[in-house]
RNA sequence: GGGCGACUAGCUCAAUUGGGAGAGCGCUGCGUUCGCAAUGCAGAGGUUGGGGGUUCGAUCCCCCCGUCGUCCA
């Protein structure tokens, strides 16, 4: 198991050299994409309980192979003609302990070759010959055709691995070299649905008593029978097998999400709720089941009781989001076959309504068979390849930072030694310096270099903090550099990037000093404080997902599913502040993991941590793992202010806030702004705001009172310009110049000259600013013969510019202002001779 | 981290080579009716998510940002 990787290599130690472990595992994608074929088999599940034991050089074969045996025989009595046993095919040894310690003849014992019985954790790392022990679950549980197939064949079911003990022998190397561990060890898996299913004579794992409840609850809810349709049926398991997935990881903290580990989640939700779409299931009911899974798992898992709530709540979220998306891809999807040609939808069509609109391609092909057309499979795959090639280079790129070999010969003379916590300020000698990745013996006066200490008080990047900024000294008051920046080159070895200001020589003494150091650690400190208050106000769902510290701000993301009201961030705020008004002293201790973790305090998921770790408490209030620098008493804060609440994506919020300095300067500069905006509307400060509200709704009563006067003084203007119009082949036509007037107003005056004559062309202009703006407008009995749009692309092609429109509305504009009045001339002329 | 898509009145959504911002429901007022969730008339409600650009002119085209959705890693 991969927790336990560095002790079998022997670079971590246990206080403990034998385990044994009940572990939750989901399964879903990767590399060997299981995903697909859940529901649709006897044994893979997206959730699953793996039981093990361990020995860390501690017993070895001999003992493995004699407890496995006597526990199955012996405690679980299963009988020894339905046992078989395989060994990789070199290891004679396991095969004489098996004849040995457990008694097991020989033909019953079967050499494998590695794809079966050597197992790895990965491409390196330790591995070694392993050994499974199978079950025959008699010639009924074979597939049809395959009765007399015996093992080590399966016959489509009928023998089943349920436990296998690796013998931990190995380290492979990056060149796939083998070397033998310094203690060889037992690592064995035995998963419990498959033992379960063993032990209470049933051919599927799903018939047992862990998942079939949940198969006969769902059915219940749904009012589907099962059994009598296999489609149901596998509708029921996925919904099962994928409700008790979800259960575990939204209890665990997890929400669904467009990323990481939500989206695992997700994409197991989405795909039960598919399935019971598809079985004619279109109402949300997963939500009801989930505290089903809770009761059901109890008596192992007694906290899942403790959020059935919460669980119920998001899943039934996600449902609603669900239908919702596919209410769209419904619509989109019915007007993408519109298009297509021939019987079958293309690929490109099928990618793009899965990839936008999340529409799965069985379900496509469900959608597309009652119209009569099929899926292009083939081309929607390399759609798919495509997309997973540019995520993966756009991910490579990013990952390029490679490792300077300067810092790996650095860090061979040793690590530097950290003196941050306890102070800001310290001599020490310098033990590397390096421009452009190259390795030097002294550095110029206005150089940019990077420099290594053998000791530093400056921190370096890490956690979400950035590093600490300072100055190196070569005596009191005689500065050689500027510290702009600090960051691990590598693990163990801290990197100054500094401006030098005096040369400096490998092996020079100097005092390191950091200068800014106080808002950082109030900001972390800060962070803390918020992350405890949240998790108070909002659950203990709140999960730190991301943590930026900086001297100016700090910036926390977490989980949470919903935007936080006004009501909550100011109860946040309140919390944190108490805090800090409390004064509590903040105290620092470093122990081990475990320890850790008894205590209570939060370690933060998928983090990687040493045995050793520290540990920052807020006494009574907060506890959690950090490296980070922070202040001695929580008063130092001074103040901590929430400046923004938003969202990440679905699931992650992100707040912002500030503290000390930062914070005060913040208020200084609202309060400042409030009192200049008062005396701007000369209102006392407790009133501003009505008196906003007045002057804004005095100024809406002002606009409004502006375009009544606008428009009379438009039908003014229309009064006097019908005097210019002529009456052409019965109909009036006006080309007519107007000052003034923007284009919404001789459109809206062209509009009424129009509704009023009838039948009539009316072309209108305005100069302003050396631009001319056009609108024409022509009764819709004359637009066969005046199209407006061209009537204006005319008039504006003469005043050098372009125009058109509708045939009955049409704008255009130019900038010849001295050419409109013999343009305007021309229309008259242009229209007499159309009509 | 990368891609695709959506964002228009309080709500659900229209608006095609870029040319007058609309419908239904809801809301307000005045009527009709024994009464009503029925019905007639009138009205209010919009910086078309925000900012920039192209253009005579942008809801529409381009760029940046925000929010939401979705897929991949």
């Amino acid at each position: 198991m991969n927790q336990f990787k560095d002790v079998f290599l022997g670079h971590e130690k246990r206080d403990y050299t034998r385990a044994a472990s009940s572990q939750k595992c989901v399964r879903a994608g990767g590399k060997h994409n299981d995903l697909e074929n859940v529901g649709y088999t006897r044994r893979h599940h997206t959730f699953f309980e793996m039981l093990g034991n361990f020995s860390f050089g501690d017993y070895f074969k001999a003992e493995a192979i004699e407890f496995a045996w006597d526990l199955i025989t012996k405690d679980y009595s299963l009988p020894k003609d339905k046992l078989y046993v395989t060994v990789f095919r070199e290891d004679d040894d396991a095969e004489q302990l098996w004849q040995k310690v457990a008694g097991v003849p020989k033909n019953r014992i079967f050499r494998l070759d590695e794809k079966d019985n050597f197992w790895q954790m990965g491409e390196t790392g330790p591995c070694g010959p392993c050994s499974e022990i199978h079950y025959d679950l008699g010639v009924e549980a074979a597939e049809p055709g395959r009765e007399s197939e015996e093992f080590p064949g399966d016959a489509g079911g009928r023998y089943v691995e349920i436990w296998n003990l690796v013998f931990m022998q190995y380290n492979r190397d990056a060149g796939g070299v083998l070397t033998p561990l310094p203690r060889p060890s037992i690592d064995t898996g035995m998963g419990l649905e498959r033992v379960a299913a063993v032990l209470q004579g049933k051919l599927s794992n799903y018939d047992t008593d862990l998942i079939r409840p949940i198969i006969d609850k769902a059915s219940g809810l749904c009012n589907l029978a099962y059994g009598a349709d296999a489609r149901v049926d596998t509708a029921l398991r996925i919904v099962a097998d994928h409700t008790r997935a979800a259960a575990f990881l939204i209890h665990d903290g997890v929400l669904p999400s467009n990323d990481g580990r939500g989206y695992v989640l997700r994409k197991i939700m989405r795909r039960a709720m598919r399935h019971a779409r598809m079985a004619g299931v279109e109402e949300p009911f997963l939500y009801k089941l989930t505290g089903f899974v809770a009761e059901l798992m109890q008596s192992a898992y007694p906290e899942l009781l403790e959020s059935v709530e919460r669980v119920a709540r998001v899943v039934k979220e996600e449902e609603h989001r669900y239908a919702t998306t596919f209410l769209v891809a419904e619509k989109v999807f019915g007007e993408s076959i519109k298009s297509v040609e021939g019987l079958t939808i293309p690929g490109a069509v099928s990618f793009k309504l899965y990839d936008t609109y999340g529409l799965a391609p069985d379900e496509q092909e469900d959608m597309a068979r009652e119209h009569g057309l099929a899926l292009d499979r083939a081309g929607f795959e390399r759609e798919m390849e495509q997309q997973r090639e540019r995520a993966r280079a756009s991910w490579k790129g990013a990952e390029k930072a490679a490792v300077v070999p300067a810092y790996q010969q650095l860090l061979a003379r040793g690590r530097t030694k950290f003196l941050g916590y306890e102070t800001t300020q310290a001599d020490a000698s310098v033990i590397g310096l390096i421009v452009d990745q190259n390795l030097v013996e002294r550095v110029p006066a206005g150089a940019r270099a990077e420099l290594v200490l053998d000791r530093t008080p400056f921190y370096a990047e890490s956690g979400g903090q950035v590093g600490d900024q300072g100055e190196l000294c070569a005596a009191p008051m005689n500065q050689v550099a500027d510290v702009e920046s600090v960051f691990y080159g590598v693990p163990g070895l801290i990197v100054h990037r500094i401006v030098v200001r005096a040369p400096i020589a490998l092996g020079d003494s100097m005092v390191a000093r950091v200068t800014l150091r106080d808002a950082t650690r109030r900001n972390h400190t800060a962070t803390h404080l918020l992350h405890a208050s949240l998790r108070q106000v909002l659950g203990t769902h709140v999960k730190q997902a991301g943590s930026v510290v900086e001297p100016g701000r700090l910036r926390f993301d977490f989980t949470h599913y919903a935007a936080m009201d006004r009501a909550e961030i100011e109860e946040v705020e309140r919390i944190a502040n108490q805090q800090i008004l409390k004064n509590t002293p903040v105290e620092t201790r470093v122990m081990a993991l475990d320890e850790a973790i008894a205590t209570g305090a939060m370690a933060l998921f998928g983090e990687k941590y040493g045995e050793e770790v520290r540990v920052v408490s807020v006494p009574g209030f907060s506890r959690e793992l950090c490296g980070g620098t922070h202040v001695s008493r929580t008063g130092d804060i001074g103040v901590c202010k929430i400046v923004y609440e938003g969202s990440i994506s679905a699931g992650v919020r992100r707040m912002e806030a500030i503290t000390g300095e930062a914070a005060l300067r913040q208020y200084q500069e609202s309060t400042d702004a409030l009192r200049r905006i008062a005396g701007m509307v000369k209102a006392p400060e407790p009133e501003l705001i009505e008196h906003v509200e007045k002057l804004l709704a005095a100024e809406r009563a002002l606009e409004k009172q502006v375009g009544q006067l606008k428009d009379k003084l438009a039908q003014a203007a229309a009064a006097g310009l019908e005097a210019q119009a002529r009456t052409i082949a019965g109909a009036k036509v006006l080309a007519a110049r107007l000052e003034g007037m923007d284009r919404q107003q001789m459109r809206s005056l062209a509009d009424s000259l129009r509704n009023k004559w009838k039948s009539a062309v009316v072309v209108l202009a305005s100069a302003e600013d050396g631009n001319v703006a056009i609108v024409s407008a022509v009764t819709k009995d004359l637009t066969a013969k005046i199209h407006a749009g061209k009537l204006a692309g005319a008039l504006a092609q003469a005043v050098g510019g372009k125009g058109g429109g509708r045939p009955d509305m049409a704008e255009g504009g130019g900038k010849d202002a001295a050419a409109l009045d013999g343009a305007l001339e021309a229309v008259y002329r242009e229209v007499e001779s159309k009509l």
